[in-house]
RNA sequence: GGUCGCGUAGCUCAGUUGGAUAGAGCAUCUGCCUUCUAAGCAGACGGUCACAGGUUCGAAUCCUGUCGCGAUCACCA
């Protein structure tokens, strides 16, 4: 039973013995620095219930702790708050259940549960991969990473959308400018290859436009009767009907994008278990539409569109199939999920990562699932994130104002390398290894800095300011790490001693230290029910400030004996596994020496 | 205009179920490298928690309104 249960009840007793009253709950926090004590019972809450004066009410519930349990020292009461204090050999005891834990704060998935269907990154197949999509990638790889550490089993999904006009964009301007250019002939990764060809239309696109308006023909419908936007509809009308040459050259310029991806992807850290393909499901949902209209859930409108009216919930109409009877966006998203299922039925919920601006489609589609009768509908979850913007505005592929994400991971190890260079630390390393610890570092900037946000909030992303490397980054936590495997390489760790058998007072510091630890269980299973990694970063970072002050104040190495040597020892590889389980969540690498 | 999100130090961000005097980093300034890695530590400076009401013992946090920024309101995806 964890400390605060066995007070709770404690304090439940003390009330009723005293005053005759049955509490429900007690309400706990940290207690401020500035007083004795380690945790605080606020009093104020149970004002309610207690007639009286707070301070007097204070007292009497310290002076029942302290006589009652053993690892109660002492209290003192201020105002409202009851200040406890806790012995150190409850610190100890609960250090000596977790020093040899390597996975300490990690569940392992129970298997009785229902597993949890994450989707992220979720790319089209017509232009590279850019900042955007790291967020998007980071968010999703950590909060599954988190769910699983929570105790769920969890499938990494996307839906790649390898279909529709903008896919026949790029082909088409492949077909007419490419002159047989290759990834294998231009040295070029697949998808800048293709995502090139998706700009050269673009650029043509805007030319042909120009000349109609020379020629005297409104803008407006210049725009929609452009010559090369006719052919990449006709493109995609071939496309739907299986024509064999644009199918071909689909396969292969997706083939080259996949490439690409895959690049991205490993060089990212980010993996999948299961891949949805739009070109596969972009049919599906249509008999649900069919059991909707039956069911009353949709009705149909005289042209032979069908709607779903939300007006009762207090959103609008939505379209879910058009007049012509082919699929929209939203049926194509309700037939995906629900293959999900049928292709997983241990799948008890899913989890969206997809930016904000979509947050009203996905409002609309878990009710429609829900109106459609579906039981796991209740355990949806749009895992909504902000834009990351430029200085100059919002990034935009066709313009080329984007950051590219391969070049951006490659800056980011840049910087890491001259940084590393003028502290000249690397010196005897190998070139490899040299470059592998860049990597390592670089990436960890980039990962902390995206995910200590909270998902909600934009970012606005300055290329000319490179992200920081000292304070609250990855790479000030990971140099921590570093350091303590110095330490552990210093020391001998030969002797196992039970440190609950030994006498040993602990410093300030070293109790810091142990609260901060206790936490980490807790904090990760918050961060599951919020899905934010933004929990694990910042309980991270206090983790390794309370290791900082403790190791610059304490010495570790030399201890007055060895039994508080032994202590500081295990205490700083207790310290550098939290740090390694944590970093891990979010997707994060440790180095050993940097 | 309707709906949703955000607004905390000069800048970037934390702030648990409403709790004590609002917390970090960067930047600026002061100390500390002959001791386990100074990508560090100790400290100083810096706040009308956008604004105005309300709820209560107590509000950055909950409610209402106003302002600012963003997103969204397609038979696009």
């Amino acid at each position: 039973m964890s400390l605060q249960d066995t007070l709770s009840n404690y304090v439940k007793q003390a009330v009723k013995s005293s005053f005759n009253i049955e509490l429900e709950s007690i309400e706990f926090q940290a207690t401020r620095k500035e007083f004795a004590g380690d945790i605080t019972v606020v009093v104020f809450p149970m004002l309610r219930f207690i007639k009286g004066n707070p301070v007097q009410i204070g007292e009497t519930i310290g002076q029942y702790l302290v006589e009652k349990i053993a690892d109660v020292k002492a209290y003192n009461v201020v105002k409202g708050f009851l200040n406890v204090e806790i012995s150190d050999s409850y610190y100890i005891n609960f250090f000596d259940g977790i020093k040899d834990e390597e996975d300490f704060g990690l569940v392992q998935p129970n298997t009785e549960d229902k597993a949890i269907m994450v989707e992220y990154s979720s790319p089209n197949t017509n232009k590279p991969l850019h900042l955007g999509h790291i967020r998007n990638n980071l968010l999703g790889y950590s909060v599954s990473e988190i769910l699983k550490a929570s105790g769920k089993k969890v499938y990494k999904t996307q839906i790649i959308n390898d279909r529709g006009i903008h896919i026949c964009k790029s082909m088409l301007a492949w077909e007419k400018f490419g002159n047989g250019k290759t990834p294998e002939n231009t040295g070029l990764k697949g998808d800048k290859l293709v995502g090139n060809y998706y700009v050269k239309f673009d650029q043509e696109y805007k030319k042909e436009i120009q000349d109609l308006v020379a020629q005297g023909t409104d803008e407006e419908v210049a725009k929609k009767s452009a010559p090369i936007l006719l052919e990449a509809q006709e493109m995609l009308r071939k496309w739907e009907s299986g024509d064999k040459a644009v199918v071909t050259l689909w396969e292969k310029m997706n083939g080259w994008v996949y490439d690409g991806f895959d690049e991205t992807y490993k060089n990212l850290g980010v993996d999948f278990d299961v891949l949805y393909y739009e070109s596969k499901t972009y049919l599906l949902g249509k008999e649900f539409v069919t059991e909707g209209l039956s069911s009353g859930v949709f009705h149909k409108e005289d042209d032979g569109s069908v709607w779903c009216d939300l007006t009762d919930e207090g959103l609008d109409k939505k379209i879910v199939l058009r007049a012509d009877g082919t699929a929209v966006y939203m049926t194509q998203d309700i037939g995906t999920a629900i293959q999900r299922i049928k292709d997983h039925p241990d799948v008890g919920g899913m989890v969206y990562t997809v930016g904000n601006e979509q947050d009203y489609h996905f409002q609309v589609l878990f009710l429609i699932l829900k109106k459609l009768g579906f039981e796991w509908a209740k355990n949806l979850y749009h895992l909504s994130y902000g834009m990351v913007d430029l200085p100059s505005g919002k990034m935009k592929s066709r313009e080329g104002t984007v950051v590219d994400a391969d070049d951006l991971i490659t800056d980011m190890a840049k910087t890491a390398e001259v940084i590393s260079e003028e502290l000249g630390k690397l010196d005897g390393y190998s070139e490899s290894e040299k470059k592998e610890l860049y990597r390592t570092i670089g990436l960890g900037a980039l990962k902390y800095y995206i995910l200590k946000v909270d998902p909600k909030k934009r970012i606005l992303f300055d290329p000319k300011e490179s992200i920081d490397f000292q304070g609250n980054t990855g790479p000030f936590i990971q140099y921590t790490y570093a350091r303590i495997q110095s330490i552990l390489r210093k020391a001998n760790l030969s002797t196992h001693v039970k440190l609950s058998e030994v006498e040993l007072t602990l410093h300030e510091k070293e109790k810091e230290l142990l609260k901060q630890l206790q936490l980490f269980p807790e904090v990760i299973q918050n961060a599951a029910e919020n899905h934010s990694p933004a929990l694990i970063a910042n309980y991270t970072y206090d983790l390794v400030k309370a290791f900082n002050s403790f190791y610059q104040n304490v010495s570790i190495l030399g201890a007055d004996n060895d039994n508080e040597k032994t202590f500081r020892v295990q205490l700083s590889n207790t310290v550098a596994n939290t740090i390694k389980n944590a970093f891990g969540l979010l997707g994060i690498q440790v180095p050993e020496r940097m």
